[in-house]
DNA sequence: GACCAGGCACATC
DNA sequence: GATGTGCATGGT
């Protein structure tokens, strides 16, 4: 088999089909989700997302003026809430100081000047970035986390010490540049991650077994 | 009770 | 430049 990368593809969408990410209503909840699903299971982002719709104030000007101990205690049940208010604030400040509270004039700026953009706000690293480009904004970038890492170490397509720019060159070089494909893939790898790509994996019946696995020792 | 989740910035060596 | 640490809730 030539291209292991796509292969991985097909097997996870056989197995799993379509996900209908991302599971959010607009472009700026897909933001605000973002930010909040850092390092953080989505249930929990769900409940801080619920209790920002139900204050009514999941828009930016709405984040904008709500004092930072409001915010924490709406999103308190994504955890780290005293962190992800100043890395809101800070995205949404940029939003509005410098976009003019238009996410519209967010998306006429080109891929590189978008992201770039993004990364210069303190809370947004690079899957933050990717993540909003990918699923906010609909541009072509490979979402890269933990779980596509994990599987794709573990069946030995890229070195273990690799960094986040490798991972996204060796998938982006794989595959077509096709949004609704690094959509599915994307969310592909955090579904099989999830159920059999654990730290201490349980691989039984991963539809990935069919690709030669790496030797690991995991205590 | 331990483990872990759709990261990131910052301190320290 | 690499490695370590704090941040926090809630489900399994």
């Amino acid at each position: 088999m030539e291209n292991k990368v796509y292969q991985i593809y097909q097997l996870l969408f056989e197995s799993f089909g379509e996900q209908y990410w991302w599971p959010g209503e607009s472009r700026f909840e897909i933001m605000v989700g973002a930010v909040l699903t850092q390092n953080t299971n989505w249930q929990n982002v769900e409940k801080a997302i619920n209790n920002l719709k139900k204050a009514g104030v999941l828009s930016p000007e709405a984040i904008y003026k709500i004092s930072p101990e409001q915010l924490a205690e709406l999103i308190r049940p994504a955890g780290y809430f005293n962190v992800k208010t100043k890395r809101l604030k800070n995205l949404i400040n940029c939003i509005f100081l410098d976009y003019g509270g238009s996410l519209g004039n967010l998306a006429n700026l080109s891929d590189y000047e978008l992201r770039s953009r993004l990364l210069e706000i303190k809370g947004i690293g690079m899957e933050t970035a990717d993540s909003i480009m990918l699923y906010a904004f609909e541009r072509a970038v490979f979402v890269v986390d933990t779980y596509t890492a994990r599987v794709l170490i573990r069946h030995n397509l890229i070195d273990e010490d690799c960094d986040y720019d490798q991972l996204k060159e060796l998938l982006e070089s794989s595959l077509a540049p096709d949004v609704k494909l690094f959509n599915e893939f994307h969310a592909l790898f955090v579904e099989v991650g999830k159920r059999f790509c654990r730290p201490k994996p349980k691989c039984d019946s991963c539809p990935l077994n069919v690709i030669p696995k790496a030797d690991f020792d995991y205590d």
